[in-house]
RNA sequence: GGGCAGGUUCCAGAGUGGCCAAAUGGGGCGGGCUGUAAACCCGCUGCGGAAACGCUUCGGAGGUUCGAAUCCUUCCCUGCCCA
């Protein structure tokens, strides 16, 4: 095990928060001393199937922990989910059933060791011990906290004061979650910065029910794609850590410049320094931003994929938007014509298809010039596609989403 | 239990009998500019229709009216105040 000073060090690249860093000390301390490694939880929220990019700040924060010699619990709130966390929302969440709870258990077993070491990791539930809470253990539990406290946190507060629904489970939630850090006596629990009232619950509880409280870690929030709302899959602005190599590469690159220094410090191992001379090259010209970019996206990439996948993403890329070329995969279309016709309106085909919602969305673009096939932009709102002098086009929609109608 | 204020299109939020498929902003989509950047500019944004126009929508169900998001009844939901 490292010496502390090393492990401190660290351990800290890259936190918001660290309370108590003299408490953290402390901890690594005995942990060298004795030789036993110290505990650390993070919790997932059983919702969200797949994890993003967002995700990753927090797995590699834990996967800094297991460098060190740490245990890491990856904690699945499939308890808790059953409540739903209201954290950094405005509104109550609909609870999931159980059914959905295990089944994106799995899809996060099956993706978290892209990024954590699976020999030192624990990954539990959180059903295991606060299902089996009676009636009077909830109580007594509820009666550690007040309510004046957990109105503290900010979105209560707000909820509250704007006069919008609290519901009392929504109340317990810190409290459970503080739970979890008591029956798996954590030394840290980390989190997201809109955790960290929910962490600093821990704290309180576990000295209640007599433990030494955990350090509370906190991480920034990864912006999504749109660089202002944190990333997340429900607003759409997420990078996927099992979508393909193209598309991850096409999204990294649509993120603007500012954004683009933000993913190099909370998703690459690029220390401060590098990345802050990189910004005043680029700032004086003599870096091209695009040229970070591309390096960031194959760096990312290569995490989950290995470099020889961000390679080829990198010049499909540059085929596609550099020469203009056709991308060699694209995602295909069954098209499907009544009584065996050869030719239908296109905008009937792509409605029926898929590619457009309805009719009119479709007819809007080829309206706006954001139809092409095969190169060639669509003018026409009745132009008919006739599948009897090729089996399959290449369709172009907007500037990025290419599709293969293809005649079944 | 009593009083009051509300529930509008993806979101926020106007609209209080016909001019409302419903202002405005955000988001989304398309175009332009570019580094597929961002920012910015233009356009579109319920469904069907080439269009004229038709159809379904304003918490649910009924009703009044030639005509309702707008009025009435009732039910459901939310917030505030009092108890």
């Amino acid at each position: 095990m490292k010496p502390v000073a090393e492990q401190l060090a660290y351990l800290r690249k890259g936190c918001v928060d660290i309370i108590q860093e003299d408490e953290l000390k402390a901890k690594l301390e005995r942990s060298v001393r004795t030789g036993k490694p110290l505990r650390v939880k993070v919790g997932f929220d059983p919702t969200a199937p797949d994890l993003h990019l967002g995700h990753t700040v927090v797995l590699r924060k834990m996967k800094h922990f297991q460098d060190m010699g740490h245990e890491v619990v990856f904690l699945i709130g499939d308890f808790t989910g059953l409540i739903g966390d209201p954290s950094g929302r405005n509104a109550t969440r609909p609870p999931m059933t159980r059914e959905d709870i295990a089944r994106n258990a799995e899809t996060y077993k099956a993706q978290v060791f892209k990024i954590l070491d699976p020999r030192k990791t624990v990954i539990d539930f959180n059903s295991r011990w606060l299902g089996a809470l009676s009636s009077f253990e909830i109580i007594q539990l509820s009666a550690k906290y007040t309510v004046a406290r957990i109105l503290e946190r900010d979105d209560f507060t707000k909820r509250y004061k704007g006069g919008l629904p609290i519901s009392v489970h929504e109340l317990l939630y810190p409290l459970y979650q503080a739970y979890d850090s008591v029956a798996l006596r954590c030394d840290v629990e980390m989190g997201g910065t809109d955790q960290k009232f929910n962490l600093l619950v821990g704290r309180d509880i576990q000295r209640e029910y007599g433990q030494e409280p955990q350090v509370v870690v906190t991480l920034p929030l990864l912006e999504g794609l749109d660089g202002v709302e944190k990333m997340s899959k429900s607003l759409g602005n997420y990078v996927g850590i099992t979508e393909p190599p193209a598309e991850m590469f096409g999204k990294i690159m649509s993120v603007s410049d500012p954004l683009m220094y933000r993913y190099y410090e909370l998703l690459t191992d690029e220390t401060s320094a590098t990345i802050e001379g990189w910004k005043k090259e680029a700032a004086a010209g003599k870096l091209n931003p695009r040229d970070l970019k591309v390096r960031l996206a194959r760096t990312v990439i290569a995490d989950f994929w290995g470099a020889e996948e961000a390679d080829k993403a990198a010049a499909a890329f540059d085929r596609v938007f550099r020469d203009k070329e056709t991308p060699d995969e694209m995602e295909e279309k069954a098209v499907r014509l009544e009584g065996g016709a050869k030719t239908a309106p296109l905008v009937q085909v792509l409605a029926d298809c898929g590619v457009f919602p309805s009719r009119g969305e479709a007819k809007r673009v080829i309206q706006q010039g954001g139809v092409y096939l095969d190169g060639k932009r669509v003018e026409d709102i009745g132009f008919r596609i006739d599948f009897g002098a090729k089996p399959e086009y290449v369709l172009k929609v907007g500037k990025k989403s290419f599709f293969r109608l293809v005649l079944r």
